[in-house]
DNA sequence: GCAGGGATTGTTAGCGCTAACAAGCAATTT
DNA sequence: AAATTGCTTGTTAGCGCTAACAATCCCTGC
């Protein structure tokens, strides 16, 4: 018996003023060396099961917390990651930083982020740096940019860093989605419908991403040998989307558009809602992500399902690989779905 | 001269196998006393200019880090905040982690993430305990739920915790958007618009914020002395705007309707449509969010906005009052906003 | 009955840093 | 000239923990 602390509860020993109880703390409550309490905390070395269990009662007593920065210290392990994510909603990233919270947290990392407000070479530099002065094992850089790619260039090669969807030249780990084979299957699928051509709207010049789904839409158009529309470039924006249907409006022999995202197919579909084109009747669109809404959209929108928790998942899977003096050449491919629905149904 | 280092550039200190430099390192290369180099990193304490800089040229040459486990050990500070958020791309929480972030880090602080797939008072319990065993000096939850609210109920008196946008009760500090408010608005904005009464989509019964916009309707029909339709309960998704939209196409004398968030309006949206009935010509419908995308429905949403970066960055000058000794009962209010389009427009 | 061996516990050192105090040195003051 | 002052630098201790080694205990086998 006897287990329960004397005053029938965990004391609280943390009342301000006083410090938080150390493990010599708990070694004097259960009456043994500060070694043995280590042990029992960490399963290393043996100790007897009377011992234990008189320790584990001093430490709910106490309301021991091990101190992590001292654990940190004589380790040299701090158990923390770090990711640098681009400072929006887009729905991409911010489903990707949950996948890796979630696969790390599994594996007893905890995630420290750093956002930046715009790709740029220097502020993911920053970036990095604050995350390496904060001790992390291993950096994530979710910043499927260009210019992210270029900063990446000069990542340390004595230090764990990869990529999600970008960088694809760095000398680091690059996860992502087979951009060009979505591309390729909305394509596809929408030449498949009998259309003359396709036209694209795709998303900023600088975003891999964007470059990925122009060249995976171009290659389709021409391996079928028809002709390829200019290029209308938005910026991921549903603005951006709305703006380019009016002018797509214009257009005389228009019939088919590949979206480069979702929010601009939203746009795209107000716009031609307001100029009197009926999609899928006059005209049939796709996007890209499948974001939650897309079902839901006037008329719900076919579009291209990239599994972002599989994305989470594999990145912090070849994270984990570097750390352990993986290949800083690694390369995961993520296959996506064509989702179709009424914009590229039957007129 | 001389304060390049010889071999005319950074060395690389950090070759695998070798560890990283210490103060003691830099001390012996530049010639003084591992203390000085604290003062010249720290800015404690007067330093002679030339001493100084050789200090900071050994720095350079040896690619010197702090050693930030080391620092937190001797000064009890990690300069690390924890974020419990709740796993969803909801526009809101993903928009008050980045606030929350901005914030911290111009503030010098770091962002420890800990998700919560599901929100339930050991969920939460848990996340929070994580955080704390990662050694944060002050814990945010993000988790617009009574639960959250709950777990809250149990929150230490001596460890600065923050709530946003939930926990009423809870002996911690709360920010949130003054959600009755917001409903009320838009409520009275349909109701100026001539309309018997108006109908409500509410979010989840376990929300808070859906609790507290049900009531800003509730009580602005009553103020108006207009009869209270029943309520529709969806949980947040487009799927469920669409099903509610289904059965209120039923509905003899509907005119108006107040979408608890932007994704159930877009659903509800969908639903009219393919039932026939035009917004705003046959009903009008109101939402509470503005995604950014909302301009962009069809046809575009009124809708109440929320200025989430303004809540990060009160929740973090809450926390940062909180950890310096401030009140458990702080509260802060943010006034969100009416914008107004097509969905409530002329007929 | 005593050496040998595994199980269990203890002792010591040191991770890299900052706080506190001590010491050196030049410029002043008495 | 000696003492005082203020600036600058150095020395020491210790934060809480784990690694490595040392010591003890009890049981087994001969």
């Amino acid at each position: 018996m006897a287990e329960r602390p004397r005053s029938g509860g965990p004391v609280k020993a943390t009342a301000a003023g006083t410090r938080q109880p150390s493990l010599t703390d708990v070694a004097g409550v259960a009456g043994v060396s500060h070694m043995t309490v280590s042990r029992v905390i960490n399963g290393t070395g043996p100790v007897r099961p009377e011992t234990r269990a008189r320790v584990l009662a001093a430490i709910e007593e106490l309301g021991y917390r091990p101190n992590s920065a001292a654990r940190a210290l004589v380790t040299g392990r701090t158990g923390t990651l770090g990711v640098v994510a681009l400072e929006s909603n887009l729905y991409g990233p911010a489903s990707t930083l949950y996948g890796i919270e979630n696969a790390a947290r599994e594996a007893g990392y905890a995630i420290t982020i750093s956002s930046v407000s715009r790709p740029g070479r220097s502020s993911i530099a920053d970036a990095v740096e604050n995350l390496r002065r904060q001790a992390v094992e291993g950096i994530i850089v979710i910043a499927p940019h260009v210019t992210a790619g270029r900063a990446l260039e000069a990542a340390p090669a004595d230090f764990p860093v990869v990529a999600v969807g970008g960088g694809e030249a760095a000398p680091v780990p690059v996860i992502s989605v087979d951009q060009r084979d979505g591309a390729r299957r909305a394509t596809e699928h929408l030449l498949a419908l009998g259309h003359r051509t396709v036209w694209h709207i795709a998303g900023p010049e600088d975003w891999l991403e964007a470059r990925d789904r122009e060249l995976g839409w171009r290659e389709t158009l021409e391996r079928h040998g028809v002709g390829v529309p200019r290029v209308i470039r938005g910026d991921w924006s549903s603005r951006s989307g709305y703006e380019a249907g009016r002018s797509l409006a214009k257009e005389k022999d228009l019939d088919a558009v590949f979206a480069g995202n979702d929010q601009m197919a939203l746009g795209l579909l107000r716009a031609f809602a307001e100029a009197g084109i009926s999609v899928p009747r006059d005209v049939r669109v796709a996007g890209f992500d499948d974001v939650p809404e897309a079902a839901y959209f006037t008329p719900p929108l076919t579009t291209v399902r990239q599994d972002f928790i599989e994305v989470g998942r594999r990145t912090f899977g070849l994270l984990a690989g570097r750390m352990d003096g993986g290949d800083r050449h690694a390369r995961a491919l993520v296959v996506p779905e064509l989702i179709v629905r009424e914009s590229t149904g039957p007129r």
